[in-house]
DNA sequence: GCCAACGTTGGC
DNA sequence: GCCAACGTTGGC
């Protein structure tokens, strides 16, 4: 079992709107590195949802419920997408300044490549990230 | 709006 | 196969 961090911005495709949807599928991804992420991905997997360029925070949880297979939005079949379902919201958001300000999470692959879409958390990671979220 | 980081493309 | 030019992402 491995946990992740989504990015999406806001005015794209929200938290909100994946509760309101109660499963999306997470398509688009376009970088190999990302779509390796995706590939690793297991049904149960656990990622925070982070919202980009607008807001800058992890706001939510979300569940893998489907693992990669085609992209729909591709026609050269070469690129993966999976799907997700919400878990819950954090009880606060998890601002980047946030984060970068916490030692423990120096290593985190957010911070230290911030244009990756799809990135690994580690265990104890997201056990400072849960931490920070609950105030 | 700017810029850093990074990926991709194309000329050689 | 190298590298300059260019495009994109995303933080600031």
């Amino acid at each position: 079992m491995s946990f992740w961090l989504l990015k999406s911005e806001p005015d794209v495709y929200s938290f909100d709107d994946l509760l309101r949807d109660g499963e999306t599928i997470w398509d688009g991804v376009r970088n190999a590195q990302a779509a390796n992420n995706l590939k690793a991905m297991e049904i149960g997997d656990e990622a925070f949802f982070y919202h980009s360029n607008t807001g800058k925070e992890a706001v939510g949880i979300c569940r893998v419920t489907a693992p990669a297979g085609p992209d729909p939005t591709d026609a050269t079949g070469r690129w993966v997408a999976v799907k997700v379902a919400p878990v819950r919201r954090l009880g606060k958001p998890v601002s980047l300044a946030r984060m970068k300000a916490e030692p423990a999470l120096a290593d985190l692959q957010l911070v230290r490549q911030s244009r990756l879409s799809v990135v690994p958390v580690r265990p104890e990671e997201r056990d400072a990230i849960l931490r920070l979220s609950e105030g």
